[in-house]
DNA sequence: TAGATTGTTAATCGATTAACAATC
DNA sequence: TAGATTGTTAATCGATTAACAATC
């Protein structure tokens, strides 16, 4: 459904790799659909949504043709409709369940974030090393000891792992997990993974990137300022 | 110090702005950096270090050069010297002090997060509308009311602002902290904040945003498999 | 000096924007 | 039908990679 063939040259069906740039665009795409719909509007064209947005109309139409032709000449995009469609673009149609390794503070954090819960995306269980955390609950989910892991993972069906754990011990557990049968990983340790299969997808959050990021911008602007 | 200027055609100096690709890849060039510093390595060529982080030598060398000479031909990088320059450039050779604005689970992971302040980002007070929280401490920062927020902002240094409580109130704190003076704001509220200053930098973690994306790909990669 | 490797220019690739024919 | 707006092709812009002269 989600992958677009063209026809190559030698007539054989080829897939055609849509950019990871196009995909971080299309949950803001989601968002803003959302809040449309939130107000009410039922209809919106390419034009209106991107002076909402502040992006091109021409990229909005260039964005969404990679999946489809979601639109209508002479009428625009039905808001309810192009939300459902990202939604399915983006597998929030489907449930994905999560477990945390590491319950530390952001673990806890991201279990006792309900937003998720509301795209499909459901917290099961979290596991530390911390035997004082064994048994306690966050939100009413599990803190399991982490040599649990993989006997909890042949008995449920895991399709994320959030890593929130020191970053020395990250690598060993996304072996075990990928090991585990675990296809995606949700990494907050500051490390780049590595993974030798190549069909384990990773989201890497950096905070400290980010944060470095900020304060590049901050200094650029302080310099600019003194000119 | 940070700005590279270009004699633009009149002969005058004109700003070269560096693009945000680039500014992105620069922590982590800092972190590897870092991690060879650790192992004691003292040189390194663009072509090792493309290597260990999968990147194009060209490339290293693009993105350094975009912020002056800092190898030498027939030896390579020095680690150290580089290391502390790409500090630089990145605002972390300055303290940056931090207020959280939200002092629920993620506002309090950041403030239990002791890596920051090794790259000198110091949290000095955690702000929150929940009374029952009034007074209490995180790692010894102290959680406000968030109407003394205004003259703790008047008596105290604060570069950045890390907004970590509902979307709903996010734009109206971020109001207030920018007519306070703030002109960083590191945003995890799943807004985009409508500010007109535009000397403000933002800089947006939106985790369910990550989420997304990794949903994608996760979903892309099944249908790859029934094929 | 010869070898190594940078800094930098030129070539390529990909992403964004503009334009417009198709069509609702 | 006329007007509006998409889907899509073409043009432009920017970012990445390749190549190589400069130089340590």
């Amino acid at each position: 459904m989600l992958i677009i063939y063209v026809v190559g040259l030698g007539g054989i069906k080829v897939e055609k790799e849509i950019s990871q740039a196009v995909i971080r665009r299309m949950p803001r795409y989601y968002r803003y659909l959302g809040e449309l719909l939130d107000e009410g509007v039922e209809r919106i064209s390419s034009n209106e949504l991107s002076s909402r947005m502040n992006v091109t109309a021409s990229q909005i139409r260039q964005d969404l043709n990679n999946f489809g032709g979601f639109g209508q000449q002479g009428y625009g995009y039905n808001v309810k409709f192009l939300h459902d469609e990202i939604g399915k673009i983006l597998g929030l149609n489907q449930r994905h369940n999560i477990i945390v390794v590491g319950a530390g503070n952001l673990g806890q954090a991201l279990a006792n974030y309900v937003k998720f819960e509301k795209l499909g995306f459901v917290i099961i269980a979290l596991f530390d090393v911390n035997p004082a955390l064994k048994g306690k609950t966050v939100r009413g989910i599990e803190i399991h000891m982490i040599d649990e892991m993989e006997d909890f993972l042949k008995t449920h069906d895991v399709d994320i792992a959030a890593l929130t754990m020191p970053k020395q011990k990250a690598d060993a557990v996304a072996k075990k997990l990928v090991d585990s049968g675990v296809h995606a990983i949700w990494n907050f340790a500051h490390v780049d993974l590595e993974l030798t299969d190549k069909d384990v997808v990773v989201e890497n959050v950096h905070l400290s990137d980010s944060l470095m990021q900020l304060s590049y911008n901050i200094v650029k602007n302080q310099s600019a300022k003194e000119k």
